[in-house]
RNA sequence: GGAGGGAUGGCAGAGCGGUCGAAUGCGGCGGUCUUGAAAACCGCAGACCCGCAAGGGUCCAGGGGUUCGAAUCCCCUUCCCUCCUCCA
């Protein structure tokens, strides 16, 4: 959501933003409203002080034991009764109109944002290590991780569905070692607290963050008000909804692993072989909370935070800054990671680090104060993935096999596998 | 899933249909005192909306209702607690 004032004061900014990103949103009909509102707002607030008023007066009458003419005064307010009554109703028809449409205004992009509309238009700003040189065709993970017998999709499909991936034996304590060391290396070298989430969320949640309204097709549903979270950003960034933190609690890091269910709805057939797209997979997301002036550096740190897994792994990688059109609904910056998967011969994009600025905190009313009875502002959120399990998976097996289809364990996730290579039969 | 009991300001906890935005205690902030601190004493402090302001309005889990008037009465929902049931 946007300050309420900005669209009084500067709406064309707000159309301009609109435009950058190329969605149409309901700029107008906020405006509209929001002068109706006020409007209606003024005249109610004076006829209700005037029943106040009155009111008050007729309580004092009854103790006077001036009965009758208590009963006169309250005949008076009859009239006034049903027009607040009418102007109440009103008002909650507005309210819930205005919401409604500001709910579909999307985040203004940062003025830093490349301009364009698609992927094509995005900025490669950096790039670490290079290509691995093969003397062979190397293969792509899907076939690799069949011959290993590390993936069994088939037997995840006969079980779910497509897009719903089965790791099979060292396969299994690879996906694990990635989250695992990944969640370690956040919490114990760079200062995270670790949390675990529930799955589900009710539908609040998913307004907090953005998902809903506008994206309610591309989530799975438990229940009424049940939802499975796409990401871990969802519960964990609505753990503070409708609370007001102190300037101590700031910045506020937190990263949590989590397994994310996606119906990924109108992607079918699209870039969705092996691993490169699923409904279901594990993800470990960092989450920061911080004051407004720090969110542009704190966005650095973010994406530096979760470069340093790639590096750690050696992979190779590129730090991709989205351009307006291709970043989403909820972003006012966002820098995208794309790691080298050399079977398939293209980058994957393992990692978002948005800044939403204060787009969230205002949908689920997250606040801080500077001090000891300063007025509560919103804070600033981000959030990015520390990162995305399968498409790790993949670059993994795919940068590290060998020419007789063995895969070499990098050094940062033997600790955990216990095993230097994983080899046919193995 | 069944049966009860609860939800009030940062926390604890009063609250009788009008004098309740709400007692009191703790905690917080500012003073007095003190070399400094503690103790004691005095004082100040909730959130939101409209408005340049003066001021006005709203908020006692959330939503409806009764009433001239609701924290107080009625209905619904959510959450918490206790017991039973079920269960990894």
């Amino acid at each position: 959501m946007l300050d309420r004032q900005l669209f009084r004061t500067d709406p064309d900014l707000i159309r301009r933003g609109c435009a950058r990103k190329g969605i149409e949103a309901p700029v107008d009909d906020v405006i509209r409203l929001d002068g109706e509102r006020r409007e209606l707002l003024a005249t109610l607030e004076r006829q209700q002080a005037e029943m106040n008023r009155i009111s008050k007066t007729i309580g004092q009458l009854m103790a006077q034991g001036k009965r009758e003419e208590a009963e006169a005064a309250k005949a008076h307010t009859k009239d006034l009764k049903e027009a607040i009554a009418a102007g109440e109703q009103k008002l909650r028809e507005i309210d819930a109109a205005l919401r409604d449409a500001e709910l579909l205004i999307p985040n203004l992009p940062h003025d830093s944002v490349p301009d364009g509309l698609d992927e094509t238009c995005n900025v490669v700003l950096r790039e670490w290590g290079e290509k691995p040189a093969f003397a062979f065709e190397p293969k792509a993970h899907w076939d690799l991780g069949a011959a290993l017998g590390l993936l069994d999709l088939p037997r995840g499909a006969k079980v779910a569905g497509s897009g719903f991936p089965c790791y099979v034996g060292l396969g299994a304590r690879l996906q694990r070692a990635l989250f695992q060391s990944m969640i370690e290396f956040q919490t114990r070298e760079r200062g995270y607290t670790e949390v675990y989430p529930p799955y589900l969320v009710n539908r609040a949640s998913m307004v907090g963050t953005g998902n809903f309204p506008k994206f309610e097709e591309d989530v799975y549903r438990a229940d009424e008000d049940l939802w499975l979270i796409p990401t871990a950003e969802v519960p964990v960034t609505n753990l503070y909804r409708d609370e007001i933190l102190t300037a101590e609690d700031l910045t506020l890091n937190l990263a949590a692993f989590s397994g994310c269910f996606r119906r990924e709805a109108g992607a079918a057939g699209k870039d969705t072989r092996g691993l490169l797209r699923v409904h279901q997979f594990d993800k470990v997301e960092l989450v920061k909370f911080c004051k407004p002036e720090d969110s542009y550096d704190e966005l650095e740190k973010l994406t530096a935070d979760a470069e340093a897994v790639l590096k750690a792994l050696g992979l190779h990688y590129r730090v991709v800054a989205v351009c307006a059109g291709d970043m989403g609904f909820k972003g006012a910056k966002q820098y995208d990671l794309e790691v080298w998967a050399p079977g398939v011969g293209r980058y994957l994009e393992v990692s978002s680090c948005s800044n939403f600025e204060a787009f969230q905190a205002r949908r689920a009313n997250i606040r801080f104060r500077r001090e000891q009875g300063a007025k509560p502002e919103f804070v600033h959120i981000l959030n990015g993935s520390g990162l995305a399990c399968p498409r790790l998976f993949a670059a993994v097996l795919e940068t590290y096999q060998r020419e007789d289809g063995s895969v070499d364990v990098p050094d940062f996730l033997r600790p955990w596998m216990g095993v230097e290579r994983i080899g046919p039969g193995e």
